[in-house]
DNA sequence: TTGTAAGCGTTATCAT
DNA sequence: ATGATAACGCTTACAA
């Protein structure tokens, strides 16, 4: 608020000559207000001499409706959740609600949901920020939806997780390897350990494990990509191939792979997952799998906008978003002399 | 909100026993608020008890303050604003403020600080969204503070555009680079102009001009950079080195150049701006110039607070945050045979 | 068709 | 130390 007071309907109505309701029967865009034509057209010309703007925290207040969807991400230095609230804003806008933001930036995701809700959030969407994790209170009496997390209690929207380590898993068999390893989430983060499921179970089910020193665990980060892939260059015994849990983490271990003279795909396969806009633009390009960032957004707005106006029951669990292997630079077959090499570290 | 009402203080006050403004009294953390220490626990407890949260829209409409600053990007897509805006809310949250964060998505901005202000934020960041092309009207009687703009009318915190065109010019020329072009911004945004004409000048005062097929204009994107590079290397006479607005744009022309097999930095340099952590990712890594993104959010957010707490007078423009130039690998000396081959163009 | 009155959940200014 | 009472700016019956 600034300093001088701002115009308000009350002023509106003493320019117009009317009550106070009168304007708000007129600007409230009520469908069955029945106004005069000459009382309107007076009202309207009042409210845009003075720059008459509602308060829409007061309109909230009686309304017991704010209009207003708030958003947790837990992170948005992860392109990936950039789309995700692209594809959610839109929707939300064209609805008519607000998008309250809220990123996480790593830290406890418990006050800015508390934020969220002390502002009168009509729901709140929730992206892989371990709602699961929070107490029960918190969100109580609260329209949630969850994105990429599982839950009995709230309705969620999904990409096929496990399908997408499954497919990373059947293109890296396909081309051979045997001698394959994984960075895998580093937290609890639902969507990344069930691409790891996904992706392990596959290997088994063709015989091929993954060694527990093939097996790292790394933040969702590229910087936490290029430790783990150093780490794993770094080992007596190399893998030929190595999935990563996000296309960030991925990029990480590109780069830890071109600094330490690591050639890919010849010497080490990687793959990716999410297909954000980054990952082609690497030499070579990163093979991944594509995740459909933006429609989870956007259906998570949909389903929780939809809840919100208490449609038909929409909540029924709808079938994961399917993910499709997207072949590119840095996978390719093995060569023979795998497994033995031994680096001097980079750096 | 959620459709059974919530726990107010009036429920906690009948739970304590007491007058809904003693609720208040305790709860606000007034600091003159002289309540017997038996009450005080009493209603504490029925607060805890009833998992009571205070409605901070019915707060902000009676103090006539909702501390919640509105910030308005351009977009979420560069990574540049996620920085400012992280480095804005570090700032607002240590100091109590909630931020309302609008990702422009590339439309209009108008409708935005709308919305914002109808929610009363008590001030807004602006940061490189043309604050000074919105209505007048719109932004009266709001405390704002513009990023990456200049204006009389608000107080501003800038990056030292200029310098950046310059360091960028600089470089080049002392690499020997005579045939230089750059692919500037599209749109009217401030610092991106400011960055043109930095280089634009230093290369002039070093009796270097830049023909106008040299210099391009794009949207500040990758697939911006890509298509103006792709049409750079389809001219007849080719620079040896471009400077692009912004990192994004300087990737997008690094994938054109691979792309097309025009080897980056021997047959063409390339300098972006910014230093997006995407930057180091690349093969070669950009030669850039670091903007200090996160200390611009900070400074920003530093400064709006001071005003809105009404402090001594911190309006006082300071000087542009330094920014530096990074040498990496899109950068060399030209090569003898410039200017002259032609490429038959890729895709 | 329009004005009056009530109330949304707070905080703030009084009496008591 | 605490309890009425009056805002804040708006919407929504209900009366006129």
């Amino acid at each position: 608020m600034a300093k001088r007071t701002r115009v308000t309907s009350h002023d509106v109505a003493a320019r117009a000559g009317v009550s106070q309701p009168t304007v708000s029967l007129v600007l409230s865009g009520n469908p069955r207000a029945r106004v005069a034509k000459a009382t309107r057209a007076r009202v309207l010309r009042a409210a845009e001499e003075l720059g008459y703007r509602p308060n829409l925290l007061a309109r909230a207040l009686v309304q017991q409706r704010s209009f207003a969807i708030g958003v947790v991400v837990p992170t948005l230095s992860n392109p990936f959740f950039v789309d995700v609230v692209n594809g959610l804003e839109r929707v939300a806008v064209a609805e008519g609600y607000a998008v309250l933001l809220c990123n996480g930036r790593g830290e406890p995701v418990a006050p800015q949901v508390e934020t969220l809700r002390g502002r009168m959030v009509d729901g709140l969407i929730i992206d892989a920020a371990g709602a699961a994790g929070l107490p029960e209170a918190l969100l109580a009496d609260m329209t949630v939806v969850l994105v990429e997390e599982v839950s009995e209690r709230w309705p969620t929207v999904t990409s096929d997780a496990e399908a997408a380590g499954r497919l990373a898993a059947e293109h890296l068999l396909e081309l051979g390897h045997r001698a394959v390893a994984m960075i895998g989430p580093a937290t609890d983060v639902h969507a990344l350990r069930r691409r790891e499921r996904g992706f392990l179970a596959t290997l088994r089910q063709a015989g091929v494990s993954v060694r527990s020193r093939w097996l790292r665990r790394a933040p969702a980060t590229v910087r936490g990509g290029q430790e783990a892939m150093r780490a794993l260059l770094g080992l007596d015994a190399r893998p030929t191939a190595v999935f990563c849990a996000t296309d960030l983490v991925a990029l990480g271990a590109l780069k830890a792979c071109v600094s330490a003279r690591v050639r890919v795909p010849e010497e080490v396969s990687l793959v990716g997952c999410d297909d954000i806009e980054m990952a082609r633009l690497t030499t070579p390009e990163l093979t991944t799998v594509a995740v459909p960032a933006r429609e989870l957004g956007a259906r998570a707005a949909r389903l929780l906008i939809g809840m919100l106006e208490g449609g038909p029951d929409t909540r029924g669990r709808r079938r994961p978003l399917p993910v499709s292997l997207v072949r590119r630079g840095t996978t390719a077959p093995p060569v023979a002399s795998a497994g033995g090499a031994r680096m001097e570290g980079s750096r």
